[in-house]
DNA sequence: TATGAATGAGCATTCATTCAT
DNA sequence: AATGAATGAATGCTCATTCAT
């Protein structure tokens, strides 16, 4: 079915354009003519691929979420240290100008999450599969002795997740500030005696 | 003469009555009118007392920022403690209808933050003023010796911003799953490593 | 009745503050504010004096018409020859910011006369009172042998009416260009063949 | 592919509907769902050609600004006398409905033309172009002995637009007075004696 | 599939007018 | 008489959506 990879290529292109028109102009100042162009379209055509506007934004809130996922969905090497994994959740910050887009427009589905059901599912769906990638993990861990047996694992997943939206949100808001350095080092003084004690 | 309208009071009904629209049917659905009605006014009222729609948002979120500092702004007990700390820290977390009305606002003004100045610059505020408080706070812990002298006092109190951010933006989120009871334990727990550290 | 003196005297106050206002800012762009604001009073207040916007306006140009009516009311010397009613004549034109400001009022209201029945008729009673006038003038002066006996008196006033007004419309649009001398200049050059005819 | 359609040519349409409102509500009277209609359109789809309504407007007067110019841009017979020119400038005034509609228009824009550049310089393009023919057209005449050589040809041309103008604002103004046949009479009584001057 | 002109509902904004004080 | 807050109709503008080509 080559059609139907060509179809499902550009709706990426889409979603991708709506990524970047969010990014730039934030979520209340998107234009689908806006999108259109940025993805060398027509608004027409993208009817084609979309069912109305909520669709484009909802298809870039999950392109989004999938990217960020993917991220951190890379194996681990098999004898993975503490420090590994708080290198591996770093990947997630906004470390660069790619995740700083990212973190923008996840910043700009947050108020409208709370009354749209659809982009509520996506957001979940992201914090389940985060909190299970990081459960399995640790768990991995804890069987290689890397982290002590004691821990709870489930408040340590939480926690990490919790650092990684609490810098995320500053750093996306005050990029000069929070710089890269900035961040991890926050993330690993956080990170460090919980992932420690015993 | 007309009746004599406080236009400071009156300004501050129709930035609350934003709030609750916002709150209720998110940022990008509130039209005038609605702020209007919530607030017991018509559309053109309301010019005597903003410039414009923008101006409204501006002043619902400046006001929900300062809702969420006066919180914190009143004084420690003299002889406060890392738990009292703790307890006085997760009264900004969305425990409430009240505080979770206020977060949702707050996350629909991150997306709006990125680009737009003027919400901007209110967010920075926010987080200066509350950097500030926390580290006042630490700082005279420290001469208490309630915690170790040799503590970061800027590092903690970004931590303590992190994991409220984070929290409260999981919470928001997600309402059910994070009670306000497992709000305060995750906060506690997270904390506590950090501010027993010495 | 020194009430209704006063009373005329605040309507005339008020329709000067229209005719600047209108002056500056072009009579679309008047609101009753702007008006109520330059007359020291407010937009209340000016319903004792006007039914309605229209009214002001309307009083506006009344008054913006008699104050050009009253320049060439007062009566020529008993001698007057054809260069004294040229000079009489110019007084008319916009050679000074008064004149400016009510040939700019004049001008606003050629653009609404057409469609405003109160309007045309001022205007009308206008050039009938300037015509009337002229026709006054022209015949006395034959009667002294200044001009031709046999001019066509009618048509030598409508002249003047129409060198006048197409050089007020010229300046009004190009001040910087139909300085007073220029103005007066193209006057006498295109009435007196006209005048000094047989 | 959707209709091509002549961008220029549907802003032509629109800007004569827009002349055809204005000539017959009134400038100030003038909404952009008639001028609409009268084009056959929607508001919606005017934005397709003009920005907004004052550039709609804007187009309505350089179009009768260039219909007049247009008018008195055609070659006089290269043997033309002084009552060619006279014919010739004639054809600018009201003597009939649409010059009518295209002086009341011309009138309405009188006002707004001191406090909007764009419309200011379309009306200062329009007594350049339009002084700029007369000269050349009189200095050809004189070449020709049709006139004499020593006649002053920039204050004649002045003179011309002079009377025109006087007589287009008095005939607009007063339709059922001044006929086509009392304008032109008006216009060769008064222009006669300063081109047959020596 | 793609185009882009056209639609038209939705909304902020303006401002003359009203009226309680 | 004066004030000025409030009203609410009027209207320009935006933009997602539709649809003929």
């Amino acid at each position: 079915m080559p059609k139907k990879i060509d179809h499902d290529i550009r709706r990426k292109e889409i979603a991708q354009a709506a990524i970047s028109v969010i990014g730039s102009h934030g979520i209340e100042n998107v234009r689908l003519i806006d999108v259109a162009r940025q993805a060398n379209a027509t608004t027409g055509s993208i009817t084609h691929y979309f069912e109305d506007k909520d669709a484009v934004l909802l298809a870039a809130l999950d392109q989004v979420s999938q990217g960020i996922l993917e991220l951190i969905n890379t194996p681990l090497a098999a004898d993975a240290d503490v420090d590994d994994l708080i290198d591996y959740v770093s990947l997630v910050l906004p470390l660069d100008e790619d995740g700083h887009e990212a973190w923008r427009v996840w910043l700009a589905f947050f108020g409208r999450a709370i009354v749209t059901p659809g982009l509520l599912s996506i957001n979940r769906n992201y914090y389940t599969e985060f909190h299970e990638g990081l459960v399995r993990i640790i768990h991995n861990m804890q069987k290689r002795r890397k982290v002590s047996a004691t821990l709870d694992v489930t408040m340590i997943a939480d926690a990490i997740i919790t650092v990684v939206d609490g810098l995320g949100v500053r750093a996306a808001l005050d990029p000069e500030n929070w710089t890269a350095e900035k961040q991890t080092n926050q993330l690993r003084t956080m990170l460090l005696p919980l992932l420690r004690a015993s």
